[in-house]
DNA sequence: ATTGTAAACGAAAACGTTTTCGTGTTGAAA
DNA sequence: TTTCAACACGAAAACGTTTTCGTTTACAAT
């Protein structure tokens, strides 16, 4: 077992300094090329590489972004990672992931961690009970300690970073739009609590787009769902109390339940009833019918806040005060695959 | 813009030296209560944290660990990062996540990147194209280093190292007596190419299945896919060349897949046909029929990875000798799910 | 007056780099 | 012979900690 060798181990070996080896390593004009040439033969035999801490420490950047997400378990939260795991990859970046499992205390937790030096920014998306409890301090701060931060999807109009989201009041718009567009008048909606942000977003669009039509909003088609665990038996009983032409579900799961509801009530999908979902997950694509959907692209969310955090890293260094607290808000666009659910 | 606070400007501004500012906040009894206060109340006041690289580079520990997957895109491996994150956080480390993307070169990179100093050990599991190579040596080199290395899953034989698997050849061989005690014959499998270390193992396990029944294998039932991209094509070939009883399929994918195809033939799963998966994810969950499947339990291998890892990093301390070369394999049980694409 | 001994604190090394600023040696120009 | 530049290298600081080993001061015991 031969341990990592360093500067120190090199130099002592060949009986130069430290500085001299250093320099050597770096192709520097200082040192002669015989001695240069007798380094780098000898870092190459052992094997030498620059330890990193000791590179962040000195260079008092650690050259890894951190991001905290609600839960990896999910298609969406997974692309992104992808996304910004490439991105950061090709840049020379590491990727540290903490999960909040929608919890604030986590957030907070995993948050001040990370702060503390091993990251030079920030990725993230905020947890359910963040969004509840709309206490956001914590991201503040760090964001004052100047700590680049980029948010993405689940963000917060209090917090001022980059940002990086798709029009979810918009695509829920679009997605109505097209559903009145072929003729269906009572479309139901399946959506989550307000206080996810996304979800009331998306609530909000479907809601404009009726209004636009001059149909009137019926709170007896629209299923609010708090607790995730027991959706299904909700999603059933919605089925049971109204009839619909058409479902518009806020995720890939939401619209596989009420696909399945629909069939238990005997209502054959598209044929009786279209159904529409969020986010192009595995769900959509492989369930049958496939699910028509809204595709939120989380690869290519991932990949723009990696650009914007790198980006913003990088310009940092010039100390370039005007560029600082200029915050921007790209937002990703969507679109409608159209599916075996939709008619 | 207030940037975090260090012991030594701590130490300038109480005008005592930085060692004292030190041994107070640890409570040290070698200074007087008076200034022990003192500096405590100015380190909460400004927020003081510890800079973890300074303790990396000093403690040569960095109090992360860093996990190498093929993709995240997957939710066996979304939940083993699940696993990995939820112990790793009990006991006071951090994750670092690299994908290697099913390449050979990403994966060298990425752990060669990870052991120059970032990271305390590694988890990982082996991409497909360093299967097909077996070329491991960029694995023995960092273990040869002293960096605790835990496989998982996709491991080699090749590698001496601590390991978590599942007993894929008894857990297909089990689901394959299971058809054959149900009634079944002509029973299909849908698998991998041989190289991918766990797809060869469930075919194993199938073929001495069958032979303990006595019934004589079957080439033409037995699909071997090394192309997953057009995986759907290959599979609906399958399906009209052959009949079967019943279809083992060695990923979730494969099995949704399966059903598609049956359904096209105008076979009813389960009735005309029984479908059996492996991985326990969400397509098996909530595609139509639910899939019976060999469950794995991402969660509980990678929480298993991480103690093991864990557990050797901190006992590693202790230079235990003895210890240092006795590498374990951890089998974590699987077990049938049975749901509706089985009779 | 001398010695001993706590108590309270500081200096410095160490972790592994990079980089600035010397410093000694050589050879050539004056 | 003196002077100077170029060359080749080394010392040391810095990044932010922790920890060991002094060192000072005061005061009690001899």
């Amino acid at each position: 077992m031969k341990r990592k060798v360093t500067l120190k181990q090199i130099a002592k070996e060949l009986d130069v300094s430290i500085s001299t080896v250093s320099k050597a390593l770096k192709n520097s004009s200082e040192i002669s090329e015989d001695t240069r040439l007798k380094v780098q033969a000898f870092a190459k035999l052992y094997n030498y590489k620059p330890n990193l801490i000791a590179l962040s420490l000195k260079n008092r950047k650690t050259k890894t972004i951190g991001i905290i997400i609600p839960e990896i378990i999910h298609h969406f939260f997974s692309t992104i990672i992808s996304g910004v795991e490439a991105v950061s990859n090709e840049k020379g970046y590491n990727v540290m992931v903490c999960l909040s499992d929608e919890s604030f205390d986590k957030e907070v937790l995993n948050l001040e961690l990370l702060a503390n030096g091993s990251i030079d920014g920030f990725i993230m998306s905020l947890s359910k009970e963040t969004q509840q409890k709309s206490d956001f301090h914590h991201i503040i701060e760090v964001i004052n300690q100047g700590m680049p931060v980029v948010m993405f999807d689940r963000v917060a109009n209090e917090i001022f970073c980059d940002k990086v989201i798709i029009d979810d009041s918009l695509a829920a718009f679009d997605t109505i739009q097209f559903l009145i567009k072929k003729g269906f008048k009572k479309i139901g909606l399946i959506t989550t609590v307000d206080y996810v942000s996304v979800g009331k977003l998306r609530t909000d669009g479907y809601l404009k787009a009726l209004k636009a039509n001059n149909i009137i909003a019926d709170q007896n088609l629209i299923l609010k769902i708090e607790d995730v665990e027991h959706s299904a038996t909700q999603i059933e009983k919605f089925f049971k109390d109204q009839k619909f032409d058409a479902i518009f579900a806020v995720n890939e799961l939401f619209a596989v339940q009420a696909i399945k509801s629909a069939n238990k009530m005997g209502l054959n999908v598209p044929k009786d009833l279209s159904v529409i979902g969020f986010t192009d997950g595995i769900l959509s694509q492989y369930s049958s019918p496939t699910i028509t959907t809204v595709s939120q692209n989380g690869e290519k969310m991932g990949r723009k806040a990696a650009e914007m955090l790198i980006t913003r890293l990088e310009t940092e260094e010039n100390e370039d005060e005007d560029y600082q607290e200029v915050y921007s808000t790209e937002i990703i666009e969507t679109n409608l695959i159209e599916r075996e659910s939709t008619l």
